[in-house]
DNA sequence: ACGTGCAATAAAAACGTTTTTATTTTCCTT
DNA sequence: AAGGAAAATAAAAACGTTTTTATTGCACGT
């Protein structure tokens, strides 16, 4: 029985192949692949033909051991443990979609680095940079004081950052407007005349936690109210915490009449929370919820939400990344998104506000 | 305005400069390093702590162009296109954070490569191994007749697949028990009661969803009926699909009394429709589902399922693929979890098949 | 005392590139 | 026709490793 040929046994076509093919040598072949201009036209032709003859690619290894840079670009993504999984960190499927896109095509290849901490997310953070394990980072989860961002700035590493922290840095990142999305949610159920509206919120060390705090307390000032601050809870964004929670706030002597719930998988538990109390959402409580996987439509009820195009700003987030690495200024690479309001059955806010 | 010394500026540690600082020559450091015997056990104590030291790192892409490896792990990810996103694929967070799990601690990083179409999964599969992109290679989606099984384990290129191909090849694989867990859903069904049984499936070209419909078929022939297999739908795994058939089902002459889904999304999309059509689940109809991330008790009503520890997979996966990247042999690397059922009200089956 | 064999280390080559420096060729100027 | 600048290409060095080959020093037996 021949053994099959093994992937390992053939040799790919070099720079030197082409040399021996063509007759120039290896620097004249480099240069003529590079595309620089001290080759004659002629002589590139014929280089790059043969180089489409005998199917040569580049090895990415002796680039970048010449070169210095290593063509990866680093993706910071949280790894969930095992035990009690439950819908977190969904939405990674999406970032990291959209940023395969952004860099398809291109030289640089996605790196997904794991970290089940902060710290941890901190110390690959440093080891990237300061190994030069890649030519970029990406990361999330970003604080209201992000060590991270200090260090990577400090070190000039290219890096894009979903979220923005709230130190005086300039760096490039991509952002939803937080401040602004809660503050929309909040607005919507004040005018729709409540008053007692709880906030199921991330934990407040995230500084989009935070932003979304100022929003809803903004929305409370503007109509002249008081916040409900007693009625704002930050934690993981599980369904089980949105179910917890929402058990616990209804347990108080003077109770939530509407929520504004972070993410889909709170809202899919403070849902099972109301329907197990009795509640119906539309009649004796509103929802207001944030997109991230888009599924909102098939809860029963329907709940209207603010949509976040969580596969653009992958998108975003990689091709600032691509810039940042070609010295484009961070400066300019800054994107914040308004999410959108989709309003769905059977929230009639609408109508409470008095249109019809 | 002093300058921040950048990165790039600082220059590594490298063999050499441990050969400078030890007087050793760099040969002997790097079998120092490598652990190699014919060192004396004072001269690497030496070196060792004066890598230490200098917090010497070996530099990967100088290793990788000596030895031929490339210390990536790749994995192959769907990306889903911007449209109409939803839910679609959000299970592969949890299978990359498992193999990252593997490959925690270890020399190898874990690069992820996006494909949009089959076709083109071939094409990167293929680009993978011909051209040493990495050592190793972890996919999912494998068709009945998967090419890229064929393909490596013709060119005998390292892999794990998540799921099974029907052709009699050997190679390393993680599976569920797919016949297994679609058999005992529609026994189940069965024997509460049901004939008419509705199968949301995958689209048939893929090897699971064939082994859906096997079990779905076996249940029926153990219980000497005729499987319902008018009402064997397959599409994509979204809501949308699962909301849509649904309604189609229902208008049938003859609808389903029962369902079985593949996973959470079309369920819930199911549950919609359901609600709609102004259907209970647990007194009209009756509904059994898979997990994939695991908030099927936060449904109204919650669902029982079939849980598929998906991380243990994507862990499982990680963990064959290192193996198998050390030469083990491909047979023994084949694991297929059965997926363990979690009764959940209202589903009263149980009542009805004559337990009280 | 003197090769022998072995242990320890040094030196050199190699992996596939890019880049710098050197050489050859061409062609223009006088 | 000779000299020299410019153009084209070749040669060599370098990136950081590992591995193969060479060298050194020393204990040993005779």
């Amino acid at each position: 029985m021949a053994k099959a040929k093994s992937v390992s046994d053939r040799t790919l076509p070099t720079i030197k192949t082409l040399a021996a093919h063509t007759g120039y040598s290896i620097g004249t072949i480099s240069k003529a692949l590079r595309g620089s201009p001290v080759v004659t036209n002629a002589t590139r032709e014929e280089i790059l033909a043969a180089a489409r003859e005998l199917g040569y690619q580049a090895n990415a290894r002796g680039m970048a051991l010449r070169t210095g840079k290593t063509y990866q670009a680093a993706v910071l993504m949280p790894i969930t443990s095992a035990a009690g999984y439950e819908w977190d960190g969904v939405e990674y499927t999406q970032i990291l979609s959209g940023i395969s896109q952004a860099l398809d095509g291109g030289d640089y290849q996605l790196s997904v680095y794991g970290y089940r901490s902060f710290d941890d997310a901190c110390a690959v953070a440093r080891r990237i940079a300061d190994q030069r394990l890649a030519d970029g980072l990406i990361f999330s989860g970003v604080l209201a004081n992000d060590p991270r961002i200090a260090m990577l700035v400090e070190a000039d590493f290219p890096f894009v950052s979903l979220g923005r922290c709230r130190q005086q840095l300039v760096y490039a990142h991509v952002d939803v407007d937080n401040e602004w999305a809660a503050y929309a949610a909040t607005a919507r159920l004040i005018a729709g005349g409540h008053q007692r509206i709880a906030l199921i919120n991330a934990e407040p060390r995230l500084s989009y936690a935070l932003d979304r705090i100022d929003g809803f307390n903004r929305a409370f000032r503007e109509a002249g109210n008081e916040p409900s601050l007693d009625l704002v809870i930050g934690g993981d964004l599980t369904a089980r915490f949105g179910r917890d929670t929402t058990l616990k706030l209804f347990k108080q002597p003077s109770p939530p009449t509407a929520l504004v719930c972070v993410n889909e998988a709170t809202t899919l538990g403070v849902l099972s929370a109301l329907s197990s109390l009795g509640l119906r959402v539309g009649e004796n409580v509103d929802v207001i919820a944030y997109d991230d996987i888009n599924v909102s439509a098939y809860f029963s009820p329907p709940i209207t939400t603010f949509y976040q195009p969580i596969e653009l700003l992958g998108r975003r987030l990689g091709e600032f990344l691509l810039l940042r690495m070609v010295d484009e200024g961070a400066a300019k690479l800054a994107e914040v998104f308004r999410p959108e309001l989709i309003g769905r059955q059977p929230d009639n806010l609408g109508g409470r506000l008095g249109r019809s």
